[in-house]
RNA sequence: GCCCGGGUGACGAAAUGGCAACCGUAGAGGACUCAAAAUCCUCCGCUCGCAAGGGCUUGUGGGUUCGACUCCCACCCCGGGCACCA
């Protein structure tokens, strides 16, 4: 199966589409004429979403009909770019047939405890009116519009993505992904080992028994530098709420903090502010009191929202400390290596690194680097690695803390408060609670809404449903209503390549047979921007299910490669704003499908890469395809000649083997490099050659090469001849000192001896060996012949 | 700040330890044409030279090697991801 990702429907397809779509055509064509085994090409439309809303707003239409148009025009588009794709298999997301196993899903992982209700603090989108998953948030904006997300405390479905935090990262291993996007997933996930310790508190107006402060550190060897503990506003909220008797000045800075939009406590960024809180700790391991603080600088949704505070180790906590007057003070001595070692030699460079480990032991520099513990009492003369490990232990048996692990990824928030979605197949009931909808009762359809515009109460414009509302609870049987929230729809696309190994099934989401047949994907083909969204979504619901049972395998996609991104003539990302979008339509008219579809793979390497159109590059191909349609018109020879023979057999050898690496560059600069030497030779092509020659341009070219020869798609892939491919002479460089001078022409298997005195003979390297015979040889049979004298 | 990727002609790029710049674009000159387009031929990394030929060149500096775009160390720059994540 070669999965390519599929389109959303929004009408019009550009460039990147074909980018995507057309290119990676030609590796399905050619695996199918090569016919080593049956290759699927599936194509489908992620169509549900909130941008079809919208458009159906402006366009006075039903995000259903506007949808529907979408798939249909693209459809044909699709096929006027000749991608030969499984049609039969074609999947649509917002078709009941298709979101009954997305709700069936979403059901299964309810089971399994993988989907809850909970409230927490969510993004909340003010212009798209809905909550937003932490990965679909940029910078503090909306991924999809850009406005500044708020922060709300909500009630909202979630997936229990953190429940498979270490397989998500640590089966990255295994997987044939390009680093880039492992690493961006391994970021995503953030996973950091380290301790958690413990502090009983003094809080006004709470009883000290039990109350116990806890913190997480990576940096446990630093423990006897925590100079004062800082607590997140988000914490100071919760104490207050359980009775904190705390000062007015500090009451008001929590506010002002938790009013913050996300945007502005990022913008806030450099300068820090906090207040001293009044509460203070005891240091487990010293019994000495240090100070609590509250600051906006710590997380309240990272570890447990508070932290100690090391200024003389960690950056943040020294500028906070310096600000605020704290004690800093030094535990971690810096290395030899960081000081002068040549005693009274010292140079300025040297002096100055003695003047900043002098600074660093005073407490008036920072310094988070490796070193022996000082002014830690047992532990001094450790070195800050053992030291992690011993006060770990040292506190674990105090009681006092142990090992943790933290990871920055969330749970996904999954509910959408917006029409044109999956509807969540939950019933409400005042008496049961939440309950889920029987599975015989799937799917639940979407209703038709006369009104579907996003309310700004924060409810789901589906509570307008009358009829569809109300439903009986399935456990009492008393009147109940349905969940109104749809969902995110990257919960559609994260299961529909899984859908494609048997897409009518009407009694399963796919059989496992089919799914054994097809399944992990070998080899999935996207774009960048999915790397840490649909990639970990489609990563999650595959575990989800396989560890419900429901699949044998536990990751997706085996070997994954973002294609390139073709940037505007201007080298700016393409954008109708800046006026350097290419038309995908216009240049077909001008050139061709073919040519587009060629001169894109043509442009560079298929993975990785950002590259600018060029709109005179495109010439280039036309002129060769051109040049093909003018040879194969010609009329065959009888006889054929061995340098385009043997220039055939190599072509098809190089062809053969950049496709299957996405080297679609590399294999056209060969084909037009073989026509180059055709045309030289000028002795034409027997009939059988011609076939052999456009069959291996054919996938470039479906559409030249079908009208030139008809069924050629059909025909075998052509076989090359490793004797043909082999000359009776080679010629090969020759260098003195490593220098080139020259070149000799002898057999590919000539002796050393051989080798050296044809290069005497040679006039140009003579003259190096005027001093007698080379030192030494170096001959690699074939390649080259180096003399060093 | 941390992590990942990258830096080669005017441009897209090729070469992953063995002739740097294949293939294509742009450019220059020429043929055909009333002219343009299309097509064809020649030149085309920089530099010295009439030429033969020489010198230099893969971000910078060092190293390993007979030989480095390729491997190692340090630094600079560009793109991307994460980001007061403790």
């Amino acid at each position: 199966m070669l999965l390519v990702e599929f389109p959303y429907p929004s009408g019009d397809l550009h460039i990147g589409h074909w980018y995507t779509f057309a290119v990676s055509d030609i590796l399905a064509r050619y695996l199918r004429m090569k016919g080593e085994y049956e290759i699927m090409y599936p194509i489908g439309f992620d169509a549900f979403g909130l941008p079809a809303e919208n458009a159906a707003i402006k366009h006075g239409t039903t995000p259903a009909n506007w949808t529907e148009t979408n798939v249909e025009r693209m459809t044909q588009q699709l096929k006027n770019m000749h991608a030969s794709f499984d049609w039969d298999r074609l999947v649509n997301t917002s078709h009941p047939d298709y979101y009954r196993w997305t709700q069936w899903i979403f059901l299964k992982l309810f089971e399994q405890k993988l989907a809850y209700r909970a409230s927490t603090i969510v993004n909340w989108c003010p212009k798209d009116k809905t909550v937003l998953a932490n990965e679909q948030v940029t910078d503090g904006c909306c991924e999809r519009c850009d406005s500044p997300v708020e922060q709300r405390e909500l009630e909202q479905w979630m997936f229990k993505t953190t429940a498979f935090a270490d397989a998500l990262a640590d089966d990255l291993e295994d997987l044939d992904w390009t680093e880039t996007i492992k690493s961006a997933q391994r970021n995503w996930i953030g996973r950091s080992t380290g301790a958690l310790i413990k502090w009983p508190l003094r809080v006004p107006g709470i009883k000290d028994e039990e109350n116990i402060l806890e913190t997480f550190t990576t940096r446990a060897d630093t423990l006897f530098g925590a100079t004062f503990l800082v607590i997140s506003p988000e914490l100071g909220k919760k104490w207050l709420s359980t009775g904190w008797d705390a000062p007015n000045h500090v009451r008001a800075y929590i506010e002002e903090a938790l009013g913050k939009r996300e945007l502005d406590r990022l913008e806030g960024g450099k300068e820090k502010t906090g207040v001293d809180s009044g509460a203070s700790a005891v240091h487990p391991l010293t019994g000495e009191t240090v100070p609590v603080w509250v600051a906006d600088y710590v997380l309240g949704s990272y570890g447990t929202g508070a932290i100690m505070a090391v200024p003389a180790h960690d950056q943040r906590d020294y500028e906070f400390a310096n600000k605020f007057n704290i004690p800093v003070t030094c535990v971690i001595d810096p290395p030899e290596s960081l000081v002068a070692q040549l005693g009274d030699t010292l140079s300025d460079a040297q002096r100055q690194t003695q003047n900043q480990r002098e600074s660093i032991l005073a407490g008036k520099a920072v310094y988070e680097g490796d070193g022996n513990l000082i002014n830690s009492e047992a532990f001094n003369g450790l070195n800050a690695k053992d030291a992690v490990k011993s006060i770990t232990k040292a506190l674990k048996e105090k009681g006092m803390g142990r090992s943790e692990t933290q990871y920055k990824l969330r749970d996904w928030v999954l509910s959408r408060q917006r029409y044109w979605g999956c509807p969540i197949p939950m019933i409400k009931c005042p008496s049961c609670g939440y309950v889920p909808v029987s599975k015989d009762d799937l799917p639940v359809k979407l209703p038709a809404l006369e009104d579907f515009k996003p309310a700004n109460d924060g409810r789901s414009p589906l509570a307008k449903a009358g009829d569809w509302l109300k439903v009986k609870c399935p456990t009492c049987g008393e009147p109940a209503e349905r969940e109104t929230d749809t969902m995110d729809t990257f919960v559609d696309s994260s299961w529909y390549f899984l859908r494609y190994a048997d897409p009518k099934n009407a009694k399963k989401f796919a059989d496992p047979k089919h799914l054994k047949e097809w399944m992990p994907v070998p080899l999935y083909i996207g774009g960048p921007e999915h790397n840490t969204m649909h990639l970990l979504y489609a990563r999650f619901i595959t575990k989800a299910l396989h560890a419900g049972g429901h699949l044998s395998f536990n990751e997706p996609f085996t070997t994954r490669r973002n294609h390139s991104v073709i940037l505007g003539a201007d080298g700016n990302r393409m954008s109708k704003s800046r006026g350097n979008v290419v038309d995908p339509d216009h240049e077909v008219k001008t050139y061709g499908a073919d040519t587009v579809r060629m001169y894109l793979a043509f442009m560079g390497p298929y993975s990785d890469q950002t590259m600018p159109w060029d709109p005179n590059g495109i010439t280039g191909v036309h002129r060769f395809l051109k040049r093909v349609r003018a040879l194969y018109e010609k009329e065959p020879v009888s006889e054929e000649d061995p340098d385009v023979e043997r220039a055939l057999h190599a072509a098809t050898k190089k062809v053969s083997a950049d496709i299957p690496e996405l080297k679609y560059n590399t294999a056209i600069s060969e084909l037009m490099k073989t026509l180059n030497l055709i045309e030289e030779h000028n002795s034409g092509l027997t009939k059988k050659q011609r076939g052999r020659f456009l069959a291996i341009v054919a996938p470039f070219a479906p559409e030249l090469s079908e009208e030139l020869q008809k069924g050629i798609h059909d025909e075998s892939w052509p076989e090359y001849d490793e004797n043909i491919l082999k000359t009776s002479t080679v010629e090969i460089p020759v260098q003195v000192n490593g220098i080139l001078r020259g070149h000799i022409t002898l057999a590919p298997d000539a002796g050393e001896a051989e080798a050296v005195f044809a290069a005497k003979q040679d006039a140009g390297v003579e003259r190096y060996l005027a001093e007698g015979e080379p030192r030494k040889v170096i001959y690699k049979p074939g390649k080259l012949l180096n003399l060093v004298v």
